[in-house]
DNA sequence: CACTCCTGCGTAAAGGTTTACGCAAAATAC
DNA sequence: GTATTTTGCGTAAACCTTTACGCAGGAGTG
């Protein structure tokens, strides 16, 4: 009979609680706590005190299946791992945040039929919107983000598509970049470790090495080509054995991200090479460690937290604006950062 | 009048047109559809094969609001960019998505009133049971905290709550085992790097280095003391100069986080300073890019995955289990990592 | 004074699902 | 053959909100 505290199961406090508190009908409550519709300044000050009295706080999911907005926006990405993906799950947090959504963050694992389940389950209504960086963007996702009720935009490399709302970075033109930058340091025989050559990603950076080999009549050699396997770091140091087989030995290696080139610099600094008296080194994506690696790593930028925010914009203005606009696509333009890992040496300035 | 696709507006395929459209109640198509209570295995056929046929999804707010469960768990953290917090949250979302719950990221950007905010809002029921990092654990807290009907986990340093679930780490220890290293390797002055004193990690391993002092019976001087600022990368860059002015220098130091460490070890760098034949370095935490730095960072691992491994199971078992059980504290012990940023050099092992 | 307009609020429906309950028919028992 | 249990399924309530609609009374207008 002791009932003092036993049970938890004491029924969530309502808007008829309310209501039944003050002495109005939970339309009133409604109204006043939604600033919707019309009540008089008495009423308001009633309600809100005896809601803030017996602690009311509206159900997130009657209200969802009422106004048929969840409020949450989901974020479906390949690995969590990658700071490339951090960078960009943090600036759409912050903007999706200030617009009043919750951010749900879905880990597709790099499996495609993950991220085709995301699609599917999207019919579920469990998000009002969803960004996705998929790592490839092939027919049966086309067919399903077309299907979806809900507002999506897709981070993405270059592409032909026009009819979804997408964030877009030309990769391949940022491996010109890089290639431009090395032969004006004067390197020529410049290597290339990419990663998987399957996904979005890998085939416009491979392809981007091609084109500025053609850009400037250089020869195409597939000896300097190494498939990195994944874009981990452990993938770079792996693979950089295979770097120093190649014969002559190349002045210069563009890797396809920067954790991979890290890997690579580890092992080249392992076997006593020297970056970039021995070999130049120029990564993808600058993550925040590229700027800290011994030596600082030169790489071009894929401004990832830009792109986060862009697309979670697009998104807002999809969800708020109108939606029948015709699908935006937005670009952005890689970008070249010099670091030390690159630039051939003059004069040592050692301190103390 | 050409209604071609003009408007998305097409309703929603409910639950009531699969039975419908198979000639059943929906109580019958919930039933089958649920895997719950008796149909027969023709009336199974039938349901299922119009379910698929019309592209029924059943609708995860009307769900929620009948069962009372949104199948969503929330996170609270400080940082996103932390790859502390990354780490967590990685092994976090792994565990939660194998039980068929989502995750829904919350980021307080390391202010208190957010973390309380969070906790408030729980009461309107947008996920069933939370995980939450705090910076630190005020009165406040606890109160909201006792107050919410969802189970929550706090991952955190050690304290002697135990009126909730927790995974806890004594940091403070950790920071003793790198004294006693730096000791053992022949370092008798050691400096100190702290982040915000008045959180709760910043406390915890100042005290662990004070007591690392008395235990060693070495004389406890504040000015070996640096106040880091906070727990970034810059503010460990930033602080490493009046690491410096310290005169004598102290022979080596212990940065309260890795990310500090690194600050601190890219400063000496640029002075010229050599890690760690001028000044040995070690930092906690255990991230991924210790490893990787130059030399490579001796630390004390906190364990982050694991911990975060472990709330999501504790969070688990509270909701699959007996929501009754009395609160539950596992501690998981910091785990010295040594590396070269710490250890005497006797010979210079070169490559090549 | 009669009329219209506005204000403040209540009634009730709707949103899509799950599930307790009950009923008829079929299956089993004796 | 009747009595009992089991099976399969439908009816309707419940979950908690928001909001369209309408009504009564007061204010304004002529």
């Amino acid at each position: 009979m002791t009932d003092n505290k036993m049970r938890k199961p004491v029924r969530d406090v309502t808007i008829a609680d309310v209501a039944e508190k003050c002495g109005v009908s939970i339309a009133t409550v409604s109204r006043v706590l939604n600033r919707k519709g019309r009540y008089s300044v008495e009423t308001q000050r009633r309600v809100e005190a005896a809601a803030r009295e017996i602690g009311y706080a509206p159900n997130h999911m009657a209200k969802s299946l009422k106004r048929k907005r969840t409020e949450q926006i989901a974020l479906a990405i390949s690995d969590i791992g990658n700071p490339v993906y951090v960078a960009m799950a943090k600036s759409i947090q912050q903007v999706v945040k200030d617009h009043g959504y919750r951010l749900i963050l879905l880990s597709t694992e790099a499996l495609v039929h993950e991220e085709i389940g995301i699609l599917k389950s999207m019919a579920k209504h469990f998000a009002d919107g969803l960004i996705i960086s998929p790592l490839l963007y092939s027919e049966e996702h086309r067919k399903w983000i077309k299907r979806l009720k809900q507002p999506v935009v897709v981070i993405s490399g270059i592409a032909e598509e026009t009819d979804v709302d997408s964030v877009l970075v030309d990769s391949g033109h940022g491996i010109r970049l890089a290639m431009e930058h090395l032969l004006s340091q004067g390197y020529s025989r410049v290597a290339f470790i990419n990663g998987p050559s399957q996904t979005v990603p890998g085939r416009a950076r491979l392809n981007g090495y091609y084109s500025a080999l053609v850009e400037h009549n250089l020869p195409i050699d597939e000896g300097l080509i190494i498939d990195g396997g994944d874009f981990t770091l452990s993938g770079g140091y792996m693979t950089a054995s295979r770097l120093l087989e190649i014969s002559p030995r190349p002045e210069a290696v563009i890797c396809a991200n920067d954790l991979m080139a890290l890997g690579v610099m580890r092992y080249l600094g392992e076997k006593g090479l020297r970056v970039p008296r021995d070999m130049a080194v120029v990564g993808m994506d600058d993550i925040e460690h590229a700027s800290l690696a011994v030596p600082p790593l030169t790489t071009v930028s894929l401004l990832a937290a830009e792109r986060g925010r862009m697309a979670a914009e697009l998104l807002m203005e999809r969800l708020e604006g109108s939606s029948d606009a015709p699908p935006k696509q937005v670009k952005v333009l890689p970008k070249l950062v010099v670091r030390e890992s690159s630039v051939v040496v003059e004069t040592v300035t050692g301190g103390a």
